[in-house]
DNA sequence: ATAATACCCGAACATGCGTTCTTCGTCAAG
DNA sequence: CTTGACGAAGAACGCATGTTCGGGTATTAT
């Protein structure tokens, strides 16, 4: 009773697309049927021929009858689905935030962080974006490690409510992250970590908001001891 | 005396390369000379391969003669700078940690975050990757957030001291991510956060190391309140 | 047993598509 | 003027490559 049939991509299947994945990555092009063949085991090109047209109808691939090596993995973003990020600097609790200057182009960046835009909230506007290497542990009650990456937006010192924000203290000496509320007599600064306490901003203190905090990254391996 | 010759990059170069590259981006494959001919108001196909030996000779391209389409643009990372990574599941403190059984194939998975390699510490092993999405407030001792997204490998129970691994203490019922330590009673576990205890585990009891934490993603915008 | 699927082959077929050959026009150097 | 390099066409040629078809073998349903 259709025992071994149950949720299809049998063996083959997935030999077909590791190998389109892979040898699209190698030769910057798609492979012919007999091609696939040969990486598959398969003698027969009508039989591979029979597999793409499954791998089609399960939306794995997308083809291109007729046209030479016209297949296309769908989940697979052809390029260009990525971008880098500049890291303009480092972000230290007792300095200035490094902010590149608005016609800071990517291009003169050494360092820089390669994020797919999948992951970025509003992939519309991702130009302006840049990184701060986070440098110490005194960002930890934003959940902000030792160096870790924050990936930020340039909001012209504007911020609104419950957005989480790089902020320079001038009066202080002190950048922060945190949580931004406006309230009746200035400012209030919440940590990301609930069990610490906000810091309140009078009025007449200056604050500079250098930046929101759209993304952080932590890659661990870097700080194994 | 050859006063014009200087620079190369005719204006038709100029549109070929332009062609190429949207072409590849919008297809997911090369185009044929007489593709790229039609585009560039070139009506004779050995013109057109006229210049792509020109573009091929400065470096620009790479051609694969006799290969239908076996154009590529030297620059452009063709793909596969970015790979999937599949969602496994929920990472919740009260509950055993989903781990993709070893046959698991990216191809099955649903939802996947997309990482460039170059953010990975061993871009050669990547295969075996999986994330998981952190559920609640507990491990805020990990510096690790509700929502955010932890990359690990399956490390087939072991782990060296010093790395960072989610355990699973089926005693206790209980998830964590921790600095992993072993020490001659037992095994210490270390919070990220160096204001917080670490955990002592007793040889008798039993452990079980799920995979090590590779990298972590906040994602800030989607848990602004 | 028979029919219906799903899976697989090999070969013939028909295009797709790179290559090459011939021709032509222009322009600058000899 | 002749020559030769360069840019451009168009057509013919021929391998590259997708498609189709007749024919297999299992396994399962009727």
């Amino acid at each position: 009773m259709m025992a071994h049939k149950k949720k299809g991509l049998s063996e083959r299947h997935k030999k077909i697309l590791r190998f389109l994945k892979s040898y699209q990555k190698r030769e910057g092009y798609p492979p012919t049927i007999r091609e696939i063949g040969k990486a598959t085991s398969i003698s027969s090109t009508s039989v591979v021929n029979y597999y793409l047209d499954q791998l089609e109808k399960m939306g794995k691939i997308e083809r291109q009858r007729k046209i030479s090596r016209g297949i296309q993995l769908t989940d697979l973003n052809p390029l260009g689905e990525m971008f880098k990020i500049p890291i303009a600097g480092r972000i230290v609790a007792g300095e200035p935030i490094p902010v590149p200057a608005s016609d800071f182009n990517y291009f003169d960046a050494e360092a820089s962080v390669d994020i797919a835009h999948t992951l970025l909230p509003h992939p519309e506007k991702d130009e302006a974006l840049f990184a701060l290497e986070v440098d110490g542990d005194s960002m930890i009650d934003a959940m902000v490690n030792d160096g870790d990456i924050v990936i930020m937006r340039p909001t012209g010192g504007e911020a609104k409510n419950g957005e989480m924000v790089a902020v320079w203290l001038p009066e202080r000496d002190e950048t922060t992250l945190k949580y931004f509320y406006k309230e009746t007599n200035g400012y209030r600064l919440q940590p990301a970590n609930p069990t610490m306490e906000p810091i309140y901003i009078d009025k007449s203190e200056s604050l500079e908001i250098k930046g929101k905090v759209v993304m952080v990254i932590r890659q661990i391996d870097k700080t194994v001891v």
